[in-house]
RNA sequence: GGGCUCGUAGCUCAGUUGGUUAGAGCGCGUCCCUGAUAAGGACGAGGUCAUUGGUUCGAAUCCAAUCGGGCCCA
């Protein structure tokens, strides 16, 4: 130590137990306790009971696994939106849900049981399943609660529980009335080894090799030929189509053709044979090189469009069948003239919809051909039938051309044997179908689904980003008809029953009928039930006796479980409202979730289940591209929250535009910790700088404007205003840049610096100091608020170091308190460009001040003295006003007025080194003339004098 | 292949109805402070606004095409 006097302890110098280190992931959990002990959720509730309700309906995720990222976003975004109207005053209760049900946790379990599946009951493998979904929401629930999202986690709504399963029913039973469930064949991935249906997440594509062949079909009806095709009089013309498929050809109705080819009839040559066939032009010269004949001539040509309502002959079997027209008849392989069957493809059905063709499939579910085929190929393999139907082909000479190809092929992912498109029998909803909404007649008249959907997607509802509205109405009018129906055991059961003529039993009281008994014993019933007691206060009438009733083998689609969450919980619980104020998912769900939401709620009750659909990317590695689990790049939700803490992941997530892709990586959110860090100093400093100051007591009532009080504390209501404006908007990386920032500039670099001086040397209780701390209470209590919905563990910790007055005294956490509002109207334009004055000069000054340091060895800008020049008495009474802030502004020892020339501008700033001509201050270390003027503090400068002094009386 | 969408400094973001040398914070470099100290401050270097071609007196901003991502389909 120096014998120098030692001031030090004289200083007010900042203090506090807000520690520098957060210690998140120690001390997140330990607040978690806190807010459970205090019942947080249920108080923050209680203490809104009369405002106005914001509903968020949370969409379920799948119960299968540990969080990831996208879970860690896609919930975070929602409490930080729930916390903000909270935050507003607003009621915002959350139900957390989960989807349950469906072929993922089905899989898991076949996979665990192995051999064991083929001796247990249906019931008991279900159990399995069960369990497996209740031990994953269970986990999930508690990963979602550390990450600090808070909501009714003792009740949340499971898509398996039986009354969710009951109110799924109702949703079903309200189409049934509205008479738009029908049933019908339809093309679906069959596995012929298992002799099941395959859901698209059973399909592997593994390379076979298949013969492909060109064949002749003949044409019947000449006359309907385009005349520009000059098809030659008296000779077979030919439509000449390409397969790799062969076995399909006896389900063949149709050829499509694209509606703008241009199709030309060419004469070619084969071993010395000539025919005549239609194919499309630029793929003339390949068919004739596949097939080593010569091309004759071209004959004439013809637009797609144009041969419709030619007609063909089937090879072999007796029908005669039309060309139509498809969108995705391509031109890269075959001919441009595609073999159509619409029993054996998702295409082809499609198609064979659109021109009223049967969904005809002669493929039995044992993979063998039925008795509708010909003789030659009955009860044969539809693999081994390929060779038969070739050779027959070619016997009939109508086979142009065979090669082997080698292609990727769908494969039944567990027997690994390849799959067949087969038409099977399938619930659907109609889309198109007219019809009154849940008994409404002023909900839309008789309109279709599709219509309702689409006018909802166009004026009632707000799609955040607004783009989501062009997505979903592109999805909306595309859309087939909803196939409800899938071939598994894991799921809600479709209540119908069939007659012994195979007559279905579905009506409304039916359904309901069904849902009664499942809301007291679960879906289970549906497998350990008899069809009478299923249906027991229901009286089918005599055509369904219910002693010789079976009951149907499928389960509902999983989508219109979780797309009937809107009934089970919006309406089925009395704390919430339909419909919600805010549905928010990844953008994936406009197709999902959203779409398949909306379809059930406007069936049943004309109305769309939301008003405001919001929706964020998807995470990506740092170069833009799709992450996969085995990338270094690749980011475990869980793994960061144990190493960097919920807040930090919380901060980050609210930082990055989630509009678009979000790149992450470890390294990025390791890296993103400066953020949270600059922002944790920023209130510990406020905090350390409060410890001597009683809001209620040494507040300042008035602060000048023409000071950096001033100055601070309307920046600080434009802080409020603008993050108010940015959550309000759901955009929070603006939110948070704002804050961060102002953390960064307005506090630590500008006001937080420019103030020591008189926080540590005034003394302690000087107008000037309490002014200030006025100031830095009302930023600390506002950043903490503020800042509640994003960092909700370190503003909680904030709130309990903070001296609070009003109506925030006596509120045991910050998650209980109000927005905070500007302290006053903006500022004026004249006032505006006052404070843009002295910010320009603090510029001036600093630049020259680096200026010295470089040239002269000025390190201490308190040993330098701010000298503005001013030639107007109007502006220097207006500098004069800001006193000490014109050298504190700059961390110099001094200021003082000097003339300007008149070439001059109204005001410059001249920075001396004082160094030679003043003494520095002890205590404040500013170098100033008033050094000792003070005989009994011969060290000390005026100001330092007299706080001394007052502090030993 | 189709629908929607994104592409501004190393990173995260601003850039209103097209208008002076394209901004901020972080990071980085150099330096300062040691009374916010595993903190704080100052200064500085970084961008052919994905590319190309149009419209215009003038384009990061409007149009078209291309390239490269993403989501959903096929």
């Amino acid at each position: 130590m120096s014998d120098k006097p030692n001031y030090k302890d004289t200083l007010n110098l900042p203090k506090t137990d807000f520690p520098m280190a957060a210690k998140l992931v120690e001390n997140e959990p330990k607040r978690l306790e806190k807010w459970r002990e205090l019942k947080l959720y249920e108080r923050i509730l209680e203490s809104r009971k009369d405002a106005p309700l914001w509903v968020l309906h949370d969409g379920p995720p799948f119960a299968n696994g540990d969080i990831h990222i996208g879970h860690l976003i896609n919930k975070t975004l929602k409490d930080v939106f729930l916390r903000w109207h909270s935050l507003k005053g607003e009621r915002t209760p959350y139900v957390p849900g989960w989807d349950c049900h469906g072929l993922p946790i089905e899989h898991k379990i076949q996979q665990e049981l192995g051999p064991k599946l083929r001796e247990m009951s249906t019931v008991e493998v279900r159990r399995r399943c069960f369990e497996y979904a209740s031990k994953y929401a269970t986990l999930q629930s508690s990963q979602f609660q550390r990450l600090g999202i808070l909501g009714d986690w003792e009740n949340p709504y499971l898509t398996m529980k039986p009354a969710y399963e009951a109110s799924t029913l109702e949703v079903f039973a309200r189409f049934v009335e509205a008479g738009l469930v029908y049933k019908q064949l339809k093309p679906v991935y069959w596995s012929i080894a298992n002799q099941t249906a395959l859901a698209d997440a059973e399909i592997e594509y593994q390379d076979r090799d298949d013969m492909s062949i060109y064949v002749l079909f003949e044409i019947e009806n000449r006359d309907a030929l385009p005349s520009s095709l000059n098809a030659p009089a008296g000779e077979p013309v030919h439509l000449m189509i390409w397969t790799t498929t062969p076995w399909t050809l006896p389900a063949n109705l149709a050829v499509a053709v694209a509606p703008q080819g241009n199709y030309q009839l060419v004469t070619f040559e084969k071993n010395g044979r000539r025919f005549h066939a239609v194919v499309v032009d630029q793929l003339v010269n390949r068919i004739a090189e596949a097939g080593k004949a010569q091309v004759v001539q071209v004959l004439g040509s013809a637009v797609g469009d144009t041969l419709t309502g030619v007609k063909y002959r089937h090879p072999f079997m007796d029908r005669v069948c039309p060309v139509v027209t498809a969108d995705y008849v391509t031109f890269e392989d075959g001919t441009g003239l595609v073999h159509t069957a619409p029993g054996h493809g998702e295409d082809d059905y499609q198609t064979g919809r659109a021109y009223g063709l049967d969904i005809y499939c002669p493929v039995l579910a044992n993979g063998r051909f039925d008795d509708t085929v010909p003789d030659w190929l009955r009860n044969q393999l539809v693999w081994d039938a390929n060779e038969i139907i070739i050779r027959r082909l070619d016997e009939l000479g109508v086979l142009y051309h065979q090669q082997t190809i080698r292609h990727s092929y769908p494969h039944d992912w567990r027997s690994k044997t390849p799959t067949i498109f087969r038409a099977t029998e399938q619930w659907f909803i109609a889309v198109d179908k007219p019809f009154q909404a849940g008994g409404q007649e002023s909900a839309g008249g008789s309109k279709s689904l599709r219509e309702r959907a689409l006018s909802a997607a166009k004026d009632q509802i707000r799609f955040v980003p607004e783009w989501g509205r062009a997505r979903m109405t592109g999805m909306l009018e595309s859309r087939p008809d909803w196939c409800i129906s899938r071939q598994r055991a894991w799921g809600l059961p479709i209540p119908v029953f069939y007659n012994e003529q195979g007559e279905a039993l579905l009506t409304p009281e039916s359904v309901r009928a069904v849902a009664r008994r499942f809301a007291e014993k679960g879906s289970d019933a549906w497998f350990t039930d008899s069809p009478a007691e299923l249906l027991k206060d229901y009286d089918p009438g005599p055509k369904f006796p219910k002693d010789k009733l079976r009951k149907e083998k499928d389960i509902f689609d999983v989508w219109f479980e979780s797309g009937s969450s809107w009934h089970a919980v919006l309406l089925g619980r009395s704390d919430l409202r339909y419909p919600a104020d805010l549905y928010l998912e990844g953008s994936d769900q406009h197709r999902g979730w959203f779409q398949l939401s909306m379809l059930p709620a406007l069936g049943a009750t004309g109305q769309a289940p939301f008003k405001q659909v919001l929706t964020h990317g998807f995470v990506v590695k740092p170069d833009g591209r799709k992450v996969s689990k085995s990338d270094k790049e690749y980011v475990t939700a869980t793994k960061e929250i144990e190493t960097h803490g919920a807040d930090l992941l919380r901060l980050w997530t609210c930082s990055v535009d989630y509009e678009g892709d979000i790149p992450t990586s470890p390294q990025v959110i390791r890296e993103f910790g400066d953020k949270y860090r600059k922002i944790r100093n920023t209130l510990r400093y406020l905090l350390s700088n409060l410890y001597d100051f009683d809001p209620s007591a040494d507040a300042v009532a008035e602060i000048p404007a023409s000071s950096l009080d001033g100055w601070a504390s309307a920046e600080l209501d434009e802080l409020i205003r603008q993050v108010s404006a940015a959550y309000d908007n759901y955009q929070l990386h603006r939110a948070f840049r704002l804050l961060h920032d102002f953390c960064a500039v307005q506090i630590s670099a500008i006001y937080g610096n420019a103030m020591k001086d008189r926080l540590y040397c005034e003394k302690p209780d000087s107008p000037l100091r309490r002014r200030c701390q006025t100031v830095m209470h009302r930023m600390a209590v506002v950043l903490t608020k503020l800042l509640s919905p994003m960092l909700v563990f370190t503003a909680d910790e904030t709130w309990e170091h903070l001296r609070r007055a009003g109506e925030d005294a006596d509120l045991p956490s910050v998650h209980l308190a109000r927005a905070p509002q500007p302290a006053a109207e903006p500022p004026s334009e004249e006032q505006r460009r006052e404070w843009e004055l002295i910010l320009k000069l603090r510029d001036d000054a600093l630049l020259q001040l680096d200026a010295l340091k470089k040239e002269a060895g000025l390190n201490k800008a308190l040993d330098a003295e701010l000298v503005f020049h001013v030639n107007d008495d109007a502006i220097r009474q207006k500098l004069q006003q800001y006193g000490p802030d014109l050298e504190d502004m700059a961390g110099a020892g001094h200021h003082a007025f000097a003339e300007a020339s008149a070439s001059e501008s109204a005001v410059t700033v001249k920075v001396l080194d004082r160094r030679n001509d003043y003494q520095a201050c002890a205590r404040s270390w500013k170098r100033r003339p008033d050094v000792g003027q003070d005989p009994n503090y011969p060290d000390l400068s005026l100001r330092d004098a007299q706080a001394v002094a007052a502090m030993r009386s």
